[in-house]
RNA sequence: CGGGCUGUGGCGCAGCUUGGUUAGCGCGCUUGACUGGGGGUCAAGAGGUCCCGGGUUCAAAUCCCGGCAGCCCGACCA
């Protein structure tokens, strides 16, 4: 390709709101270019990685036995509604991406576990068409609140999603476990590091889920690592270890006293309250009102210094709650006497020692402190409710744990029967005769971020430095000079033709621009190669080698293999 | 959805406080000359609904009101 044809304008300086290098490289090389807020039109450039690495995701997920399919983008409202998906999406994610057209309502699909279950159940009536992992390569829409960070965060984006069809629940395992190493092979050959997380798993739902997380600076994810065992999950999702059930409380141990402070609400007051050094959060307990997944009333306690961690489907007290459940007051509850109310009362590890602890009365401007827990209240039911930090134990082996930052570049999930049970057709003959449902498995990883992830990962502060197996082109050709010293011009034509007819991908710029510029946008686009045809190189028969990764040159002679040193 | 900031040629910005001639600068673009190994120099050009609508005024990029859009922080997040 001659850069002089090429559709790529390079930018000296990125637009303002571009704020990570991912996004400023790619837009000042030229890569992408904005349409609207998280909406990206891909040009040459940046459409050659974007297909390098879907070439990626297809060979090993060929190699790994799934079928390509292209389902659509545009998915009948009613398909959304069948699932209950509908309204689960948010009360306005949905309609927000809904399209009035004739043949009534459609949605820009979020994602596509609906179509491919309706569209493989049409297909598969009898367990001998089983396992069956399909997939696609598919634009999907997202109404994002926030789009930001460039490619990372958008409204529209391309994802690789997969989906496994089985017959029983070993299968399906053994077919989660199949793409789980697809991806993984796919992510090495990206020049990606990444750490394989245990997940929340969100609106998509299911059992065992993985989180592909590449730590990075500009991710907005955290997970948990351990420092020893290698205990790997995304905060969300992580528990903790390390406390026993906590010691009998100290008989000789002061009783409670009552404290009356008015206007305190929150750790933050009362802790101020006390005005005192040997006091702080940790000497609180934090109280929230839940209700459970079940609708229960549930009263959750862990140490005031504490973020607090909700199981999925547990959601706080709002104000009529509070009017229905008079024995939690708003602002003072404690956990003393709420059974005898009928509140369950669960407790975080952090809370497994006995005290003394400061918290609410129960009663509106009043605090108690010394409270024992096994003297002046119990808890029912202990478990992880705190987010994990820095430092906390290792729930498998009680070692430090560290919090990683990083962006998710994949998600698996398996589903089991969750969509099976609920969309029509699902169903097929399975061996002994009877009707069986499939248990499904859905395997997620965003194309148009790991464009970012991958520049975010391979730039320095003058470009970016494409691994090869993505680079857009293997060898970026630059002829100084050509427009007024023919033989460099005739030299670098040859070897442009010479690589071309070996099968290299080579950029050649031919522009009449000066070495300065040519050498600057060569290390803004990343190519891995750099060759420079030069009059003083050609004068002596050499071209110059140059690798963007790690600087090293070299000279070739012009008339010698070049074509076999620089690869293909 | 809450809080803050910003909308001025393709990109980055100044001008706005204190209204007043042809709305500036850098990059980029066009033409020419020079230059020629790290975004070179000079000259001449092209390119603008100053986000939109209303208002105040003799006069609005500038002041007032109302929208819209973008960005940042937070909430949310498949």
């Amino acid at each position: 390709m001659r850069m002089s044809r090429l559709l790529v304008r390079t930018l000296r300086e990125a637009p303002a709101d571009a704020e990570v290098a991912s996004h400023r490289l790619l837009v000042r090389g030229g890569f992408i270019r904005r349409l609207a807020s998280g909406v990206y039109s891909f040009l040459p450039l940046g459409l050659r990685v974007l297909h390098n690495l879907e070439a990626i995701i297809r060979d090993e997920l060929d190699a790994a036995g799934c079928q390509e399919v292209l389902l659509p983008a545009l998915h009948p409202l009613e398909l959304w509604e069948e699932s209950g998906r509908a309204k689960l999406f948010g009360s306005d994610a949905l309609p927000a991406m809904q399209v009035e057209a004739r043949g009534g309502s459609f949605v820009l699909g979020p994602t596509h576990e609906e179509v491919v279950t309706v569209t493989v159940g049409a297909e598969v009536d009898s367990y001998r068409q089983l396992p069956l992992t399909v997939y696609q390569v598919q634009v999907k829409f997202r109404d994002e609140a926030r789009p930001r960070f460039g490619l990372l965060r958008t409204r529209e984006l391309i994802m690789a999603d997969a989906y496994s069809f089985d017959a029983d629940k070993d299968a399906m395992q053994a077919s989660y476990r199949t793409v789980y190493d697809a991806y993984m092979r796919i992510f090495t050959r990206m020049g990606l590091d990444v750490s394989p997380v245990e997940a929340e798993s969100g609106a998509i739902g299911g059992d065992v889920n993985h989180e592909f997380m590449v730590p990075s600076d500009v991710g907005e994810d955290h997970f948990v690592r351990c420092r020893a065992c290698g205990y790997a999950a995304n905060v969300e999702a992580a528990t903790r270890g390390g406390f026993g059930d906590p010691d009998s409380p100290d008989p000789i141990a002061p009783a409670m006293v009552e404290h009356h402070t008015p206007d305190r609400p929150g750790i933050e007051r009362v802790v101020a309250f006390f005005d005192d050094p040997a006091i702080g959060a940790a000497d609180l307990l934090k109280s929230l009102a839940a209700v459970d997944d079940t609708g229960r009333p549930v009263l959750v306690l862990l140490a005031g210094d504490r973020e607090a961690r909700l199981p999925s489907g547990w959601r706080l007290f709002e104000d009529a709650d509070f009017a229905a459940h008079p024995s939690l007051v708003k602002g003072y509850i404690g956990p003393m006497g709420q059974q005898a109310a009928g509140v369950t009362v669960v407790a975080d590890v952090g809370v497994a020692r006995p005290g003394p602890w400061i918290t609410g009365a129960n009663r509106a401007d009043h605090h108690v402190s010394g409270a024992l827990v096994g003297r002046d209240f119990t808890v029912d039911e202990w478990g992880s409710y705190a987010q994990v930090v820095t430092g906390d134990a290792c729930l498998r082996c009680g070692e430090e744990v560290d919090l990683v930052r990083s962006v998710e570049a994949a998600h698996t999930f398996q589903l089991g029967t969750k969509y099976s049970s609920v969309m029509p057709g699902s169903s097929f003959v399975a061996e002994d005769g009877d009707e069986a449902i499939f248990l499904m498995g859905c395997y997620g990883m965003g194309v148009s971020r790991l464009l970012a992830v991958v520049a975010e990962e391979h730039h320095d502060d003058k470009g970016l430095m494409w691994p090869s197996s993505v680079a857009p082109f293997q060898v970026h050709l630059a002829a100084l000079g050509a427009g007024r010293t023919p033989e460099v011009a005739e030299a670098a034509d040859a070897l442009h033709d010479r690589l071309v007819a070996a099968g290299v991908e080579v950029l050649y710029d031919d522009r009449d621009v000066s070495p300065g510029v040519k050498f600057a946008d060569a290390d803004l686009l990343g190519i891995p190669v750099r060759l420079v045809v030069g009059a003083k190189g050609v004068a002596r028969g050499i071209v110059e080698w140059r690798s963007r990764v790690t600087g090293e040159e070299r000279e070739l002679a012009l008339d010698g293999p070049v074509v076999a040193l620089v690869g293909s």
